[in-house]
DNA sequence: ACGGCTTGAACG
DNA sequence: TCGTTCAAG
């Protein structure tokens, strides 16, 4: 449900821009042919000619719409071009439509704080370079008001709206306007600079809305599509609200905006107004009908946050009726293809933004035969997300048997599966620079006697240790098998008796193990990139690395990632490292600026409660649980 | 047999 | 926190 934020007192200016039938315009880019003609991109379906997913305005002159089949579409408009999406690994890819979006967003992040909100549109608070904008030229001083700015429309100009660029002019100018006025004529023209540039740029057009708020941002859009820009000053918001259908509104699409209508009668957002505060809290609760009461003034105080990249990342396909999936192994072939891309998308996430996702999670839809409740739901699992495609792909499978089992109840019953998705969310910035542990161990490499290393812990070594073998004990049920619990506690040296697993106590000096071979040994399960990019790895002082790494099996069943960056070795850019198969006792014996930095890096549902100064990392290891 | 595929947000 | 549900496009 919708919540009321808190609004600030100085007026804002807000725009909200929306790409034309965006999958349509990248394919007409793509294909030159395609211009001018009636397009539609279809999702690849042998299904009576697939589904709709964008319709290019040409076509919608024909009545096509988004959610026809491509029959249908073919049947309204006979010339009609059908694009399929491109499909890889059996199912729809959208990544060319996803970075054609990020070539927008790049251009539209240029003029102040940009929310990406979807693959398509964005938020932009333009407040400060409108300010900027009235200080330093007003548009009244402009010898040249951009053309497109003067094609906006602006509601509630004069009577009827739209009387030309001569009104817009006037508009734009008013030397007696309020201040917030004058901000906002400010936006339309950055706004209208900034839509030009991304024509020219990547040949897209957009529409936008300009307001002093991202509800009436959003509202004005799509009001004059395409290519166009619509205005909303403030004294034209009550007229534009009073007649507007509320169902229109974001958020009152749905159920809530079928409640307003079928139980009060409320149709347009202005009827809202004859309902107090209190009564529509009372009706609706606090959080929506505080937020009710507001927006039926037009009032909406949520901030433009400055994020230019997704949240999350989400892959799934469906499988409807006959094609459900009945076999575990028809599950796992599907669920690998998933996790295949999922793990593409996270990998060039962190790549080119130095992002880690902390959480993978499955969702499916299933049915059962018979039994009681036919109709319970298959329940989302998640669990920590361990980068590398197979680590991914085997968490992933074990998560849907977790899930398959709570869903039959344990019980052998006949099942299909008529959905599957899995997804990485819970994404953190790469703690970047200053304290990166291989930074510390390069200098540790070449100015530090082993002492620094090899000192017993200062903390607790039993109570780690202990940590170590729940662990590993953890571990063990988690994973049902293959946990070479030697990889695990291995040799470290000063907690206790190393376990003496062979191979690696020769590859390396003691010296060399407590210079620097302690500490990178714990850096196991995977570099980021399987096989292929790892390649860059091999070649350095850190030799002994990779076959550390690769000798040392996955083992924990709690992950977060570290990357390792460093700029002057040929150590790959995106090493990765499942941090909580780290030894947490080794971590204790890092600086305490690196265990702090480490700390932050603890999957959440891994940390421990524990907020007391100096805490070794060790305490932030939660303990097993089932 | 269905609109599919993604995202984000709020709630308990 | 995790899992569910809703909403949008």
């Amino acid at each position: 449900m919708p919540v009321a934020r808190p609004e600030s007192q100085e007026p804002r200016v807000i725009a909200h821009v929306d790409m034309d039938c965006f999958y349509v315009q990248v394919e007409q880019r793509r294909n030159p042919d395609l211009r001018g003609v009636p397009t539609a991109v279809v999702q690849y379906n042998s299904w009576k000619g697939g589904g709709l997913i964008a319709v290019g305005y040409e076509a919608r002159k024909f009545g096509v719409k988004r959610s026809m089949r491509g029959d249908e579409a073919k049947r309204a408009c006979p010339d009609i071009q059908l694009v399929q999406v491109p499909v890889a690994r059996g199912k729809a890819d959208l990544n060319l439509y996803r970075s054609a979006g990020s070539e927008v967003v790049a251009i539209l992040s240029t003029k102040g704080k940009c929310e990406r909100a979807s693959i398509d549109e964005v938020y932009l608070d333009l407040t400060d370079a409108a300010k900027s904008m009235l200080l330093e030229s007003p548009p009244e001083m402009l010898d040249s008001i951009p053309e497109e700015a003067l094609k906006s429309h602006v509601l509630g100009l004069s009577s009827d709206e739209n009387k030309g660029e001569e009104d817009v002019r006037k508009w734009l100018c008013q030397p007696n306007a309020d201040y917030q006025a004058k901000l906002l004529a400010c936006g339309t023209i950055i706004v209208a600079e900034l839509r030009v540039r991304v024509l020219q740029e990547t040949k897209f057009t957009c529409s936008a809305g300009i307001a002093h708020n991202k509800m009436l941002a959003k509202l004005a859009s799509p009001m004059h599509k395409p290519a166009q820009q619509t205005v909303v000053p403030a004294t034209s918001v009550p007229d534009l609200l009073a007649s507007l259908p509320v169902k229109k509104m974001k958020q009152l699409g749905g159920k809530l905006g079928s409640s307003l209508q079928d139980d009060l009668g409320v149709n347009t957002v202005g009827d809202l107004l004859k309902f107090s505060e209190q009564k529509l809290q009372d009706l609706y609760g606090i959080n929506t009908g505080t937020w009710l009461w507001k927006i039926a003034r037009g009032i909406s105080g949520d901030e433009v946050e400055d994020r230019l990249l997704p949240k999350s990342h989400g892959c799934g396909k469906t499988f409807p009726g006959p094609m459900a999936l009945k076999t575990t192994s028809s599950v796992k072939q599907w669920l690998n293809q998933l996790c295949e891309e999922l793990s593409e998308r996270i990998q060039s996430d962190l790549d080119q933004n130095k992002r880690v996702a902390q959480t993978l999670t499955l969702h499916a839809r299933a049915f059962k035969e018979d039994e009681v409740d036919p109709l319970k739901k298959f329940p989302s699992k998640s669990c920590p997300l361990r980068y590398g495609t197979s680590k991914i792909q085997e968490d992933a499978m074990h998560l849907f048997e977790l899930g398959l089992g709570d869903f039959l109840n344990s019980k052998n019953l006949g099942w299909g599966i008529t959905s599957l998705a899995v997804g990485a969310s819970k994404i953190v910035d790469i703690p970047n620079g200053t304290t990166s542990i291989l930074k510390y161990l390069t200098e540790k490499r070449t100015s530090c006697n082993s002492s620094d290393c090899s000192d017993a812990l200062p903390g607790e070594p039993d109570h780690a240790t202990s940590l170590i073998c729940q662990k590993d004990a953890d571990t063990k049920s988690y994973k049902g098998h293959e946990v070479p619990l030697e990889s695990k506690v291995e040799e470290n040296p000063k907690t206790k008796a190393p376990r003496e697993s062979a191979s690696d106590s020769k590859r390396l000096s003691d010296r060399d193990a407590n210079a620097k071979g302690t500490i990178l040994r714990y850096f196991s399960g995977g570099s980021s990139s399987n096989q292929s990019s790892t390649s860059k790895v091999e070649t350095t002082q850190i030799e002994e690395q990779e076959r550390i790494s690769s000798s040392t099996a996955s083992i924990s069943n709690s992950h977060q990632n570290l990357n390792l960056n460093q700029n002057n070795n040929a150590l790959s850019e995106n090493w990765i490292i499942n941090i909580e198969e780290i030894d947490p006792s080794v971590v204790d014996e890092l600086p305490l600026e690196i265990q702090r930095e480490i700390r932050g890096w603890i999957h959440p549902s891994k940390r421990i409660n524990t907020a007391k100064r100096g805490s070794t990392i060790a305490h932030y290891f939660s303990p097993a649980r089932k």
